[in-house]
DNA sequence: CGTATCATTGAGCTTAGTCAAAAAGTGTGG
DNA sequence: CCACACTTTTTGACTAAGCTCAATGATACG
């Protein structure tokens, strides 16, 4: 647990596994270099944030520092498990931030999976705002550089800073130098899904609502090999 | 936990995160329909595959079983937190599958961040052939339709289906019907990357080797707020 | 005050999405 | 076993969107 200025490794290793993480203060990216030299930005830190990496066939994984002063606690993931198995307590605070780390995840799968760059940024620019200010605040100053962005999204620098200057031309954000954002219309950051709701639903119909809880409490079921 | 057919739903709700999924036999796609109609698939389930949905503000989320004589466990997350608090042992078997799920979630992210679509279909089929046949066998049937791996992979039905057929003109697949296929090239199927690896790495270069052990063992670190 | 990095903008090209239709499977009942 | 309907898959033509290459501004740092 070293403290790192802006741009320096904390950790890196092609045994990525071996190691999870957990940001105390300013900012982090998780990424994997593709053999092809490209860079993938797993996941973004902020303080209190948690993650580590899955086994993933001989990539190299790195964590460095966004900002200045950052502070990542680094551990083994087996002394994490031995003392999640020796403490219930560890064991659910380790759960709990697991499943923070599974829900940005998640959110970045929803990311990702968006078809156009508009609308992968504007709901990163949604993303980072409700993580930085817990509460529904219209302004955020970016950890992140373009290229970072980028490499978070699976875009190009230029199509990111493009989906900017559109977003800002068109109203919904505001920028004060290249890093502090202002949001103006949520809607059309992504939550503009909400606006089409009404539109004919295709392939994905729901068949059924919900059917009432299942009832099985069984949870050898959930339990056992 | 009862036994369902090929198409239908399993379990569906808005408020996704108050259950969690474990297949017993057969396969399950686990999605989300976002408002605008489009449904991204976030994970597929195999046997002994664990899901739990993260909140997801308002969305539609469901799992439908993808083979006949599908059966999935589901539990109330409280339950098997419950549970877990209680027994160590279910803990730390709730622990590991987590891990499973977050190996997953962290291989689609990859898989998503890839640029062409040939690239996101060869890893989809790389990956579904490593978990289906756990040794590395080059035999595979899908376990999904091609309009399944379109919103696994955010891509179109058209775009998939061109994506094989480019594939298999190229030699790197062979395709038995709709949903048999033998890997013929496993290089071509995005471990393509490895092929390039002297290539020039731009702005990804790892700065340093790893450390070493950054030695710090103070678990409260990890543990407390 | 240069120099390097980051950000923006432009032009051309490649790729995936969309719309549309045909072909190949799949399952049913006669 | 065949005919039929239905779903899934494939293919084509066109359009739109993002990537690449290239150059220009802006900003921070020595």
């Amino acid at each position: 647990m070293t403290q790192r200025n802006r741009g320096e490794e904390i950790h890196g290793s092609d045994r990525p596994d071996d190691y999870c993480y957990r940001v105390l203060s300013g900012a982090a990216r998780c990424y994997i270099v593709l053999p092809s030299g490209r860079r993938h930005i797993m996941d973004l830190l902020l303080p209190g944030d948690f993650f580590a990496f899955a086994p993933c066939g001989g990539h190299y994984c790195g964590v460095d520092a966004l900002a200045d002063n950052t502070v990542v606690a680094c551990f083994p993931c087996d002394v994490v498990k031995a003392c999640a198995s020796a403490d219930p307590a560890i064991a659910a605070r380790v759960r709990e931030m697991a499943l923070g780390a599974t829900a940005r995840m998640q959110q970045l799968i929803l990311i990702l999976g968006r078809t156009t760059a508009r609308e992968k940024v504007g709901s990163f620019l949604l993303a980072i705002t409700e993580r930085t200010s817990s509460s529904g605040a219209d302004r955020v100053v970016l950890p992140t550089s373009r290229y970072d962005i980028a490499d978070y999204l699976a875009l190009s620098v230029e199509t990111v800073s493009r989906s900017l200057t559109e977003l800002k031309q068109r109203g919904s954000i505001a920028l004060a130098g290249p890093r502090r954002v202002r949001i103006v219309d949520r809607h059309e950051l992504g939550e503009r899904d909400q606006l089409e709701s009404d539109c004919l639903v295709s392939r994905a119909t729901p068949r059924h609502p919900p059917e009432g809880d299942p009832g099985e409490r069984d949870v050898r079921l959930m339990a056992n090999q």
